[in-house]
Order: C-alpha cells, then sequence, then structure tokens
DNA sequence: TACAAAGTTGTATTGATTACAATATAATAA
DNA sequence: TTATTATATTGTAATCAATACAACTTTGTA
C-alpha cells in the first residue's frame, strides 16, 4: 500500500497531531524503508534532506506517532529501539546472524488464555530469534 | 518445583558451567523470586548477604546462565531486562499502570508460520501489554 | 496579521550495560 | 594436600541509547 504525504497530514489531522514537515518526514521515510529501522538509521538517513534536524525530534516524533498508534515500536532487541508502520498484528523474526528482521503472520488471537480474562489488553508483540534461511545456507 | 542448592550445582555441572558461590546464590534467588526481577533488583537483594558482590557479577552471571539455557531474558522493557528461572515456553503481561509482570500460558507452536520454514528458531517469545484486573478495578 | 499553543533544536544528563585489568577462586593433576 | 592453570569476581571507567530542559520556531486559529 502506498500512501502519499497527503494521507498521512489527513490520518495526522484526524488523530489530533499537528502537521510538521518532520513528522511528514518520519512516516514517509518508514512507509519507503519496512526494514524496521532504529532511531538512528532514521535520523541519520533524513538529516541529509533536513540538515536542521535534531534526534530529539526524531525522538519525540516516534513517541507521539506511537501513542497515536500511526507506528509500532519493536523491542526486539534490548539496547535500541526499532520503528514499524505496519500497526496490524504480525511478528518478529530476528535474524541472530545477519540482524535482520523479519515480518511473519501470527494470529495473536490465538494466544488468548483464560488466564487473561479480566485483564485489558492493549498491545501485543511476538518476537522470534534464530537463523534465517540465507545465514542457514552460507555457513555450508 | 523446589531447587535445592544442589540441584543447581548438578544443573551447572552437566552444562559445564563453573560452580561458584555467586551463580548458586543468583540461582537461589531467582527460583525464590519468580516477579521476574532486574539485575539491579538481584543486586541490591544479594548484596545484603554478600557484601563483596559487584553488579558486574551479576551481570556476567545471568549472561551465562541465559547462554546455557538455565534462565531467560525477558526484554519486555526498552530499558532494563528482567530474569526468569521458568524456561518453559509461556507469555508475558506486563501491567503498564502497576509495573507487575504476570506469566500466562501461550502455546507457541500455534504461530509457526509457513513463513518461516527454512527458518531455525532459537527463541520465542510473546509479550503483551495493558492493565491488571487489580488496577482496573482501582479506577473506579 | 497577530497570538497562543505546541513542535523543534541543541546541549547536558541519565542510567543500564559493557570493557578491562587486577585479584581471587575453582577444577585438576601430581 | 599442594601446585598449577584456567576461569570467575571485583571495581572502576567508558559507552551509548534515551530523556530533560530551556530557547527558539512553527502551526493553527481568530
Amino acid at each position: 500500500m502506498k500512501f502519499t504525504s497527503d494521507d498521512f497530514a489527513k490520518e495526522l489531522k484526524s488523530k489530533n497531531i499537528r502537521l510538521s514537515h518532520q513528522r511528514l518526514k518520519v512516516l514517509e521515510y518508514l512507509s519507503e524503508n519496512k526494514c524496521h529501522p532504529t532511531v538512528d538509521q532514521i535520523y541519520t538517513s533524513l538529516h541529509k534532506e533536513i540538515p536542521t534536524l535534531s534526534k530529539t525530534t526524531v525522538y519525540s516524533t516516534l513517541s507521539a506517532l506511537a501513542d497515536a498508534g500511526m507506528v509500532k515500536s519493536i523491542n526486539i532487541e534490548d539496547n535500541e529501539i526499532r520503528y514499524d508502520i505496519t500497526v496490524e498484528d504480525h511478528g518478529h523474526f530476528k535474524c541472530e546472524s545477519c540482524g535482520a528482521i523479519f515480518d511473519f503472520p501470527a494470529d495473536m488471537s490465538r494466544l488468548e488464555s483464560e488466564v487473561l480474562s479480566g485483564f485489558k489488553i492493549r498491545d501485543k508483540n511476538v518476537y522470534f530469534k534464530g537463523t534465517c534461511p540465507m545465514c542457514l545456507a552460507n555457513k555450508n
């Protein structure tokens, strides 16, 4: 699905988030780079286009977009947060050899347990780790 | 299930991990505190018994035990790692109001997807977030 | 066009985690 | 038991993602 700046602008307005050049650029970047980038990757790339961009802005923008449900933070690594513009439920697999993160369909409703009746669930994450087929092949 | 120091000593030996006072104490602490403690909580508590204990030791011990599969690290929070002596597959629910982490049964084999055929899966994590029944009740 | 509220910037800080060298301990063999 | 060697522990210093904050800028609205 391809989004235009205009689509993002409308969505921001509908969520009562002010429109800003920086926010549009972050959304645009995430929609064109679905590799689950880190804050630093997003900042470094956008900084080329927007020399005045501050890393603090990238942090606060992503935080605001995540609060509004427009992006999802991925904590598959202990040391840095990654972001995903795909907010629909799905699992993430991290290859511990090459570092790549893969999406896979994951029906999280199947994980519902009677133990959680009475709990209000706001967010669900499924993180798998291991080795991807390419890295498995390269070992041989 | 109740473990004795002797059980832990045998398990360490079978995994070719050297026996040390500190390692036994960390295992003992985790088996008595299944609340998914942070490194700092483990350190602070054990430091009272073992005044010479270093935080670096707690980090390296937990890292070694996790590598050996004797404990599991929980990255449900972005800012600090928690540890669990229950290594069998199960989900974790974090209450965003009181901070408590709850275990729940999660049949992760149901998440297997044909997309992951060809991947070697080493580790599976299911993290849910929201509000626990007690905190929901307190709001009213 | 003017104003108030909110966003952006840059710098300084925080705080969990790691690196590393010196010291101490555990496992093994004589 | 004792000696030896490899590994663990300790304490300090460093790293680095993330946050706090104050000054400045921009946005949305009247």
